[in-house]
DNA sequence: CTAGTATGAATGAAGG
DNA sequence: CCTTCATTCATACTAG
């Protein structure tokens, strides 16, 4: 791992050696990358590839639909809408009131394990969340990645 | 708990409109839907497209959620649990087909508008305790979408 | 002030 | 790819 970095801050190379990583991710990576990245976060917990697959499909759909129009409603825009999506979609919101978004994200994820716990305000909640659920063993690690754009 | 004090109310017709589906969305709004309650809503505040979406799947899924915590309790002593292992989605405790339910629900969405001070204690407890962010303009409103079903 | 609750928001995981 | 469910987080508001 030529990362080097301490911590979980795993610099995503989507773009492989390609040089178009601005911004633009081809559609999701090809399973080879998803192996070796999920390989890379394998060493921090319990991620699959399967995992990162999720994280790369939903990423990927969510930037879209945060970026696509359909804004809704929007006032006089009566512009040439091809709304032909047949509408059926759910989440192209967002409204075009989204300031521009820097266009300088690195794509860089955060893994936040479990494990450490942070005893926060958050932990208050859980105790009552919870409220025990017969099964203190966590089965199924909620596997909470997070990622950050810096 | 809703003090009985109701701001706007907005009638969603769901169900019209929409190529012809007659009249059988009693449970997802989906798109259409939601484009047009958020059409409405946004008359009223800074409302998007996203927050109706965000609100009626929170709703849904909450009442999911309520619904299969009575339910567990409601077992008692069945021991007649029928775990399907064969689901490998996740720890899905009780599966009960829980009967469709009625769904005679009007789909009413009361609106409780930020600017209205009725809140009398609320106000004051909430100038002690924000004590007014400096930024007394609500350019990044909470969005304290409050809807209920009648 | 602390605890509890309600709800919006975000994301992981599947299903189709 | 798109839709949907489930879970979790964060915040606002209420009550003691």
């Amino acid at each position: 791992m030529d990362d080097g970095m301490s911590g979980f801050c795993i610099k995503s190379r989507i773009g492989g050696g390609g040089g178009g990583c601005g911004g633009r991710d081809s559609g999701t990576p090809s399973t080879d990358q998803i192996q070796k990245i999920s390989s890379q976060l394998s060493f921090y917990g319990k991620i699959e590839s399967k995992n990162v697959f999720y994280w790369f499909q939903n990423h990927k759909a969510r930037e879209r639909q945060k970026r696509r129009r359909v804004s809704s409603v929007a006032h006089e825009q009566h512009d040439q809408i091809h709304q032909d999506d047949k509408v059926s979609s759910a989440k192209h919101f967002v409204d075009v009131n989204q300031v521009s978004e820097p266009e300088r994200v690195i794509e860089t994820l955060q893994l936040f394990p479990l494990n450490t716990f942070n005893a926060s305000e958050s932990a208050k909640r859980r105790l009552f969340t919870n409220e025990c659920k017969e099964t203190d063993q966590m089965d199924h690690p909620p596997l909470d990645l997070r990622l950050s754009f810096l």
